[in-house]
DNA sequence: AGCTATTTATAATA
DNA sequence: TTATTATAAATAGCT
C-alpha cells in the first residue's frame, strides 16, 4: 500500500526507518482503537522504537496494569506474581503464628481449655502459677519503691515546712502543721496489703497512667479480635 | 476497506463481532510484526476478546516480561510497586501485632515486667490469678472425667473376668484374680491430689500425648523467638 | 473458512 | 515534520 510494494525487512536508512515507524505506529494504534470499540475487546500495546522512545495504547475502561494482571491470570503462570506469592506465603505464615499466639494468650487467660490434654493443662497450670508469683513479686517491688519515694517526699516537705516556720518566727497557727504517720504502720503497712493478692489491691489508691498506652494492642482481659485493617 | 464503509461503534451481532475481531486481530498482529522488522522496534500486544479469549504478540528477541520491565523502567515507576507496598505495610503491621502478642505472653509468664506501671501490674496480677483458677478448675474436670473412664474400664474388665471364670467352671488359680480397690480411697483420691496445685501434680502418673503437637508454635514455658523462615 | 468490491493505509515524493 | 497521491493491503458483506 503505497507508491510501490516494499519488502518486509529492516529499513537501513535511519530517517526512513523513523518516518515509517511513526506512520505505521499511528496506523496500528488506530486499528487497535477501532478493534476495542467494534469488538468490545481489551487491548494493551507497548512499543519501543529503535531510538528508544516508547509509546503505549490501552483500551478505555482499564489500564496497562489491569490488562497485564488479567494476562497473568489468563496464562496461569505468573511473570511478576511470583514474588508476590512469596510475600503472600510469608503473610499467611505470620497470620498462622499470630493465631497461635492468640490461642496461647487465651489459654493463659483460662479460656479455650477444652482442646488441651491433661498433661498440657498441668504444664499450663504450673507455668501460670509461677508467672503469678513473678508478677506479685514485681508488684511488691514497685509498691515498695513508690512508698520509699513518697516517704522521702513527705520528709522533705516536713523539713521545708519546719525551716519556714523557723524563718517566720513561728507565727503560724499550729493546727496547719503536718501530722506525722497518719496511719498505723505508715506506708509500709499499705505495701503489705498490696502483697496480699488481687482483690485486696483494688483498695489501693495509686492510679498511674500507663507509660505505653496501647503497646499490646489490647488491655489485659480484653478480647483478642485484632484484625488487619 | 470492504464492500462498504462501517461506523466505528460496537458491533451488536455477536457472530459478526467475533468474526471481525478475528480478522482485525490478525491484521494488527501482522502490522506489528512488520513494524518490528521494518523499523527494528520492540512491540508487545495483549488482547482480550469480549468472550474472554486472549492473544498476544511480542517482537522476536525478547518476551512480554522483558518489554514490560523495560516499560516500567521507561515510565520511572513500577506499576506494581503500589500493590507491593500495600503488602509490605500489611506485613509490617502483622509483625507489630505479633511482637505485641509475644510481649503480652512474656508478661503473662512473669517476664519483662520492668516496663509496666503499678496499675498495669495490678491488673495483670488479677488476670493471671483468675486464669490460674480457671486452669485448675478445668484440670480437675479432666482428671475427674478420666478417673471415671478408668473406673468404668476396671469394672468392665472385672465383670468380663468373672463371667469368664464362671464359664470355665472356676478352674483357674484364684491368685490370678483381680484385686479390688488397690489404693486407699480409690481413684477419687488421686484426683484430689491433682487438685492441690502445680508441684503436686508432677507425681501423677498420667502421660497423654498432646492432641495437637505444635499448635502453639512453642511449648508453655518455651522461648518466644519464633522467626519467619 | 474463501471471495471480491471497496475502503484504508502508506511508500514515495514534495 | 507534514501533505499529497498512486498504489498496496486490509477487510465488510456475502457464500
Amino acid at each position: 500500500m503505497g507508491r510501490g510494494k516494499i519488502e518486509i525487512k529492516r529499513i537501513e536508512n535511519a530517517t526512513n526507518r523513523q518516518v515509517t515507524y511513526s506512520k505505521r505506529r499511528s496506523g496500528i494504534m488506530k486499528k487497535a482503537r477501532e478493534l476495542t470499540v467494534l469488538c468490545d475487546a481489551q487491548v494493551a500495546i507497548i512499543m519501543f522504537s529503535s531510538t528508544g522512545k516508547y509509546h503505549e495504547f490501552c483500551s478505555t475502561g482499564t489500564d496497562i496494569k489491569g490488562i497485564f494482571d488479567r494476562y497473568q491470570q489468563a496464562i496461569g503462570t505468573s511473570l511478576w506474581i511470583e514474588q508476590y506469592e512469596n510475600m503472600q506465603r510469608t503473610l499467611n505464615h505470620l497470620k498462622d503464628i499470630n493465631r497461635n499466639l492468640r490461642t496461647e494468650i487465651r489459654q493463659r487467660m483460662g479460656e479455650d481449655l477444652d482442646a488441651l490434654e491433661f498433661e498440657e493443662l498441668r504444664d499450663l497450670e504450673q507455668n501460670v502459677d509461677a508467672a503469678l508469683k513473678e508478677v506479685r513479686q514485681r508488684k511488691y517491688h514497685v509498691i515498695t519503691t513508690q512508698t520509699e519515694t513518697y516517704k522521702k517526699k513527705v520528709k522533705h516537705s516536713q523539713e521545708a515546712y519546719k525551716n519556714l516556720q523557723q524563718e517566720l518566727g513561728m507565727r503560724e497557727d499550729p493546727a496547719y502543721g503536718f501530722v506525722d504517720n497518719p496511719a498505723a504502720g505508715g506506708w509500709d503497712g499499705v505495701a503489705a496489703v498490696a502483697m496480699g493478692g488481687g482483690s485486696a489491691a483494688d483498695m489501693y489508691a495509686f492510679r498511674v497512667v500507663p507509660s505505653q498506652p496501647n503497646l499490646h494492642g489490647m488491655a489485659y482481659g480484653g478480647s483478642h479480635d485484632l484484625r488487619l485493617g
